[in-house]
DNA sequence: AATGAATGAGGTTTCATTCAT
DNA sequence: CATGAATGAAACCTCATTCAT
């Protein structure tokens, strides 16, 4: 085990914290379905197995103070999106989804992970307290949403934040490591994961906001990729 | 263990697989988010451990076997409504997606974990046929859906369908067992699964349709409830 | 692992139980001291650490089986030796005890560990069933030995058989394995675990029978080792 | 943790090994059955976990020095009383067992303890050192006892001593926790810890001395629980 | 065909002790 | 002297799957 600095002050401790999740995400990164155990996150972090556990309580508190980082990050670029003069478009969001949640491809696996996670293997205080933070981040993200989006109802942002994350797990669970039928299985459905969730996302805002479909979101999104 | 008869023929094998998949069913009714094992499995069947792998080659298979048992029900019953002369309005499938799937306590607790199963655990071939199994029901609904909703484009109707499954499932993922959470942290989002999916849903087909968003859907879907 | 019979009438598996004991008992004769891991035992069996949880709940349950074999063990001598016709002296008890109990290297050992065990590791129904069991051996002894020792009052026999029984466990682990110090520290009161035993429960005897102390026992309890 | 004074002299350094053995005795105290750790046995004491092993080398010595303390003031209390002029009865030193041992809830379980630590966690040298402390506490409480009870042999005080500590600590394994079994079990022999450890005693003390039986010192045991 | 005994890899967690600061 | 972060050995137990009967 490589010899390392301690941690002392708590700006440090917090450094490694982080570093461990750094580690997981790399080992998530490299087999994002499987999920590591702890000797390989403390090896990867180049630590010993108990350091790990003086910094996360238990495995699944790891992965999910992993997945509340993903949920964090792609929440401050929209809540820092949403908190600009000019017009956002829907669009502009799409984009900011892609990039955070569905290029990340440690993202989606890891949340389908945590949602039964957080069901079963975690006491019931410490899965409160992760909603309760989730709920919070939501509002936050609304309130920009409304202001942008007049045809949104009051608090009709939290909703549509939460139907569209709903969407875009629940289309990947589907969609995921598909690609590999595209060869012999081709049909008119068999889209890639990014277009089709462009496509149904789209037709979520537009039918929540009540305006007529418009194709024009999808370009955006796949803008990204090209 | 009873002595059982040995299932020769070909009809008694298939009862016996039948047999299986309820005990499977019984078990995941009793206790929707932990997966039972093989022991318990067989043990409600009435039957050996060694004897389930005679009629499933692997647990994966067994729980996917399932819930493509769950998945047909439901496509039969689609297929079958829209099949009628009569016009079918969204209400009355969402009223069916009520019952065959929310209402449906192991219907989803098991997709959730199928999703993992399909891209991990399971042979590509066995993925492949599953997949492609899928892929005819969703054609065949699709027909049907495509008569009696003009707006759809042609072949519109199987990512619609899509969409609204992944919408199925992604909301319940993260809606499910959060009513404890009621009391204290009640804030306007908490809404119970079927609202909230109906509301979903309903802004899902009015956008990809391309109408007016219509409340309307809403009460059907709760009807059932009542 | 050495591929075995498998046991499959309930007579086998009654043979393979014990054989799981006999090699727990070959490892704590090996080391008295230490406990042996599942894993050890497992090997020593010739089984898979599997099978051995398959006989045995846990580790402590296996312990304390195989205490009570011991303890068992004893007691059928016992209540042999009191069922005679003929007179049944105070020496032939203890040499019953030497032989069973002192001369047997994993007996003490074992039962200074299972106390703590029933106390913590095991549940309330376990140790109690134990202890119901513990206390039906010494109501059957204390029956004979109230036959042969006319002194003893009503019931007298239980509560003598349980201090006497404290007095072993209580002096063996005064003295265990004290005798490397016989050397250097040797003073008058040195004398080895079985002497002093032998002493020891000569006073109690008399004690409790009211009898004047008589020193004849000594030299019964020492015959054996010669 | 709070900063401390450091301990430079050596009655400071005495001092502070004194008030760990007191925060050890505290953590016993609340949970007699359970061992504290090093981390516990530190926060008790206010100190960090390396400063606990500037003054014990390991947990086993820490425990066993604790052990030795509990012994020490039994039998300082016992030197003084047999030291006194006037005559000393059985029931007092009877009296003296039950304040210091059986009526302190740390001494038994720790000493317990202990006697599988001294045989295997300690070295040679530190156990012998032990043992040796103990044998001379033993023979000077042995001279006051000879003179006091005339039928003891010389040097008879010494494994009188032994055999009723002995008969102590095995009878407390043997019944500690078992009241919870009264309910249902409850027979003829299911006297409570202190009632049978003062007829056994008795029962000890009469057949060493060669004395018949008198019951009168059970009342003297029992008096100062009341 | 049916059984269920046997397997053994696989993973989590604890905690006494060390040692860099 | 004092700290407390880091270590890593040690041990338990589960359960999907195999295969002798």
């Amino acid at each position: 085990m490589a010899i390392r600095q301690r941690a002392i002050h708590s700006e440090d401790k917090h450094e490694r914290h982080n570093a461990i999740l750094d580690a997981t995400e790399r080992l998530l990164t490299r087999a994002p379905v499987r999920v590591a155990n702890m000797a390989e996150v403390a090896d990867e972090a180049g630590l010993a197995k108990g350091t790990v556990y003086l910094y996360f309580p238990s495995k699944d508190e790891l992965l999910l103070a992993l997945h509340e980082r993903h949920v964090d990050e792609f929440f401050q670029a929209l809540i820092t999106l949403l908190s600009r003069e000019a017009q956002v478009s829907i669009g502009e969001i799409m984009a900011l989804t892609q990039r955070h949640i569905v290029e990340r491809s440690t993202f989606l696996p890891l949340a389908t992970r945590c949602f039964s996670v957080l069901e079963t293997e975690v006491t019931r205080e410490v899965a409160r307290a992760f909603k309760e933070r989730m709920a919070q981040r939501l509002h936050a993200a609304s309130t920009g949403l409304e202001r942008h989006f007049p045809e949104l109802p009051p608090f009709g942002g939290v909703p549509l934040l939460r139907h569209s994350y709903a969407l875009v797990v629940g289309l990947w669970q589907m969609t995921a490591n598909q690609q590999e039928l595209a060869g012999g299985a081709c049909h008119i459905d068999a889209l890639d994961y990014p277009t089709e969730l462009a496509r149904a996302l789209g037709a979520l805002w537009n039918g929540t906001m009540g305006r007529p479909h418009s194709s024009t979101v999808v370009p955006t999104l796949q803008r990204t990729r090209q």
